[in-house]
DNA sequence: ACATGAAAATGATCAGATCACTTGGTCATT
DNA sequence: AATGACCAAGTGATCTGATCATTTTCATGT
């Protein structure tokens, strides 16, 4: 935001990006609804074809809306959101890898805990899919999609929290390179003692027992990153 | 990332982005460099102009660049950035500003356990500046001034966690709307109080009290979240 | 040295056109 | 009637080229 003297230059691409989203508010778009076209939007707001696309871009880099090539403009998964992954993130340095982890382990555990205490039903249930599904993945070998489901797990567990806010800081710090973690994961680690422990987690969380729950994910994670580092240790 | 079966379909623009990122990885390039003539990259990516701008436009809704009228293309803040506020978030509803602070008040306590450990010491001297930064703005009455101030010293503290990446959650989700947050504390909390507050968690990371840091931690998060609640009741 | 002001560099915006993809409907085939 | 091939309209993607606005640079004159 470029000030000078305290006053706030707005841009018109500024203005329209934030009318853009008022427009969207305002008619109670949810995510996945269609939008408006580019050429509608730009003869509304008064300015070229470009400029909107520019703004759209913007509003585009952070989930706000999506551009579907021939189909249209549609309202994206992240509006509303205060908390989100660097979309543009590279991969982490392994440094940067067990940081991520070590920040990790540092907040789900409470998250667990509190989520223990809630207990919302809906994110319940999808952590006992979540397992059930790694349990096939497990059966069938596809490690690829067992990393993706793995993650899965810990993001439904922070949504079981009934914290919007700790859910999305929890799903951003998950979704970073989930690849690059559990590629070495799942060349070192225990997939069946993973579920396991998921399991345990799920078990404490479900009967209500917060200091379990805490208990069980930090020594989960804490086990992760000890693999994590063993592995960097012996490339 | 549109996929169909699994194949990833890279639009110009996908690359585009990715490419002047990687330029940027290439040339060293530090937050503050100039980067490169948007007519420049045109040339060099071999595409127009507009194209050039719509993926810059993408890098600069996360602060990976900046785009200066009459000046140039630069390297913005946030490049290399993991987690990140969500730049278009708008004012958060009360719900949601109550829900921010239980996350931070689960979130900062061990982190500032964590900082009382490690001691980064750069980290420590900004802590320090911030908070003679504050009681120079209690004296002056600029409470504008003074909310800023107080939440750069809970940026501070998580520097001294020496972890880049909790360091990122806990600006996360410190900068959203702090106008909004400190407005409501600012008429009915005691500005004393909290300084006197954040000296003590100060002194305890000073000197390497890791419990105390985060039970202070803690117990000033509670007192913001109590006042805040309290607002939010009798308006 | 300093201030002034023109010139160059650079981003911002516009206009209109063409290409590429998606979607829904038509229509022939089965 | 169900199915599949095909076509046409809607829409995003990209290009070309120009003009305006802001910043920076630097020659110029005092």
């Amino acid at each position: 935001m470029s000030t000078t003297g305290g006053v706030v230059r707005r841009s018109l691409l500024d203005d329209l990006a934030t009318s853009m989203l008022a427009l969207i508010a305002e008619r109670k778009l949810a995510p996945g609804d269609q939008f408006e076209a580019v050429r509608s939007l730009a003869e509304r707001f008064k300015v070229a074809v470009p400029t909107v696309r520019e703004a759209l871009r913007r509003l585009e880099a952070t989930g706000a809306v999506e551009l579907r090539h021939g189909s249209g403009v549609y309202v994206g998964p992240n509006v509303g959101r205060l908390v989100l992954a660097n979309p543009l993130a590279l991969a982490p340095s392994p440094d940067r890898l067990v940081e991520l982890l070590q920040a990790r382990a540092l907040i789900e555990p409470p998250v667990a805990a509190l989520a223990a205490q809630t207990r919302a039903e809906a994110a319940l249930e999808q952590m006992a899919k979540d397992l059930d599904a790694a349990a096939d993945l497990i059966a069938s070998g596809d490690h690829a999609q067992l990393a993706e489901v793995n993650m899965d797990f810990h993001r439904s567990l922070a949504q079981a929290s009934g914290n919007a806010t700790l859910a999305e800081v929890v799903e951003s710090v998950t979704v970073v390179n989930a690849r690059e973690q559990l590629e070495i994961l799942h060349i070192h680690g225990d997939r069946q003692a993973d579920l396991d422990e998921h399991r345990a987690i799920y078990d404490a969380v479900r009967s209500g027992d917060a200091d379990l729950a805490e208990l069980l994910t930090r020594e989960h994670l804490d086990g992760v990153l000890a693999v994590i580092n063993e592995r960097l240790q012996h490339p």
